[in-house]
DNA sequence: CGTGAAATTATATAAGT
DNA sequence: ACTTATATAATTTCACG
């Protein structure tokens, strides 16, 4: 992981589709050795995924939701994080300090369907007390912070 | 934007990088029109970016922490929302009801350059309270909530 | 809107430095 | 590790249903 690695990853970053040969242009890197570098990044776990960032309100999610979820015993911490990652309006999901044991981030159809799965959620065993923030806007949302390589 | 769009926009979002002849083939159409397809979803802003999920600890990130933030007034909107913008420690930030008017997400170095950050943030103009919490474990880190195409 | 074929690019492989 | 050259595969363009 050394300073082309991060160039590499900042290019894939900004546009996880765009190819060898362009990427190659920008870090000065012959094509074959940048094709080698993102494949020592997929095999060592560096790059986890590669995805993408859809507007939310156009694919028909008009309600994006932040819910603070609190166990009343770790016991029931497996149980909790398997929901999370089997249901797909919950897009992330943290493990915190703090008042509230979990901060979720929920996107989904309506305010109904929004009530539907706050009900899924309460409902899961151990659930002990939640409590929902409405997101007016998303200002920003990405998921790597991606310092400039030196 | 029919159940086409979205079958494919499922298979771009569990793997960007995949080409339109393997989406193809999952979806049972043609390369061209697949590629036509995702030219159109790009076009209309349903793509708004293709990006990559990078294991932060592996990035030489060890902090990843969330921040509530109220600002006095409305006024110092604009000018806070740039700064989260221009900021790439800040990795998502959502405007908010409820006690505090912004959620973010940060991912850093160390808890020192949270706390480097965190003096940033405090002394953006407007800024009046914060409130901060550590994430422990990351559950779930995805952007984009893609419900089945029926 | 969709297909299929030809032209253009990109990627993967291998040999040499 | 990187480069260059070659082979394989993907994408783009376009004529046509």
């Amino acid at each position: 992981m050394d300073s082309m690695d991060r160039s590499i990853l900042k290019c894939l970053s900004e546009n996880s589709r765009q190819s060898a040969t362009e990427i190659s242009q920008t870090v000065h890197l012959s094509v074959a050795a940048v094709i080698e570098r993102i494949r020592k990044l997929e095999r060592n776990g560096i790059i986890r995924q590669y995805t993408v960032v859809a507007d939310q309100h156009k694919i028909g999610n008009d309600v994006t939701a932040l819910m603070e979820v609190s166990l009343e015993h770790p016991k029931y911490y497996d149980e909790f994080t398997k929901v999370m990652h089997d249901n797909p309006s919950i897009v992330a999901c943290d493990y915190l300090t703090g008042d509230y044991d979990f901060m979720l981030k929920i996107q989904t159809k309506s305010s109904e369907t929004l009530e539907q799965l706050h009900r899924i959620i309460k409902s899961i065993k151990g659930v002990s007390n939640t409590k929902t923030y409405f997101v007016l806007k998303e200002i920003k949302c990405g998921t790597t912070a991606m310092a400039e390589a030196q």
